[in-house]
DNA sequence: ACCTGAACACCGTTCAAGT
DNA sequence: ACCTGAACACCGTTCAAGT
């Protein structure tokens, strides 16, 4: 019997399925990403695909990739040098919220692209035209991206979060956690601004050992 | 036939079954754990397992408790309040160096556990100690905690860790890498120091915080 | 060159059956 | 009360076969 597809079959190709696996992954979440349920979405049987992809893992790659190309930061000197790690910082942050996934992508499958070599360098170029040395350059470096991460992470998952549901509190005596306990009873920052927080703690103290 | 059994079998446990699991995943990593070769280490089909433990997600939020509570953090007041937050984050990249799948553990089912929020309640009682208001706290611990976890995540599986494969930069063109090429040649850092410098950033930030 | 069917070696979990 | 066998509904990937 024929079978009539809803949508016309359009050729299959590397970058139609990851695009697909991204908006499937968007969805329902990395766990909700399958080959063969990605390749149900493409009307192709789960094999088709290692005709374009070597692997899951691969193009799990892809999908990080796509996504850090999406970080906007700047050519070295176009503007202060802490403006313009702040505002790479916020894009970071912008695109990991949208797509939740993306911290534990990049801490469990570290990208060895370009792309995300990119950031890196364009980092590293920032600090070392703001007068880091090489080696305080990577320092700042891997302080400014462990915060950054670090602080991501915490405000998808972690404790404190605003309009966290009461149970995650509800076995915690009082008597034991009273500082915790007060500040959910009070309401949490907004954490845009707990990020800001964080980040210009950082960048003064970085721009202290400039002045040194 | 009867068959002979290498060890004893002993009674079955939620804490034998925990402390059997953290064995497999120190050995093996995450995705080497699975409810069928636990059961197997056990000596105890899979099926087994679920009288004593409701499902592996339980059992993952287990291995997080165990792991998290030996991270050490004294008493508020007993040492100088920068002092013992160097010392708490310290003992926290000790335990997550010694179990790398801890950070993805915290990050992808974040723990609601008394002993996961004693770590918090502990850090909040030290900063409020120290002289910061209950908001200001609030953002400093999100602040150090959010470095803290991202550095080790980085550490682990970033880039600009020391001894990585080269074959990582083999595709990156020395033009347009300048700055990432010449730091890999020219080795990097200890980790613990660059973990040390940036904590010593923070924790100087929100002293000079507190004297404004 | 690209797609597929069948198969392999796995998963977590349920459930009725055994002791 | 605790353990098990069989089964369900999945996985990623290989490979020979088709077009």
């Amino acid at each position: 019997l024929p079978v009539i597809h809803a949508q016309p079959r359009a050729r299959l190709t590397r970058e139609r399925i990851v695009r697909a696996a991204l908006e499937l992954v968007d969805e329902h979440g990395l766990e909700g990403l399958s080959m063969r349920k990605l390749g149900a979405e493409l009307g192709v049987e789960a094999m088709s695909l290692y005709n374009h992809v070597p692997s899951k893992a691969a193009l799990l790659d892809g999908i990080t990739d796509a996504l850090l190309s999406q970080v906007e930061i700047h050519p070295v000197g176009e503007r202060e040098w802490a403006d313009e790690i702040r505002s790479a910082a916020r894009s970071l942050r912008r695109v990991a919220l949208s797509h939740p996934y993306l911290v534990t992508l990049v801490a469990t499958r570290p990208p060895r692209t370009a792309t995300a070599m990119r950031l890196v360098e364009s980092a590293l170029a920032i600090l070392r035209h703001a007068g880091f040395d090489p080696e305080d350059a990577v320092r700042a470096y891997l302080l400014l991206m462990g915060y950054v991460l670090g602080a991501i992470s915490q405000e998808l998952t972690g404790p404190l979060r605003p309009r966290q549901q009461a149970a995650d509190y509800a076995d915690l005596r009082r008597e034991h956690f009273p500082n915790l306990l007060d500040r959910v009873e009070q309401g949490i920052d907004d954490p845009e601004r707990a990020f800001d927080f964080g980040l210009d703690v950082i960048l003064s103290g970085l721009a202290a050992m400039l002045g040194g």
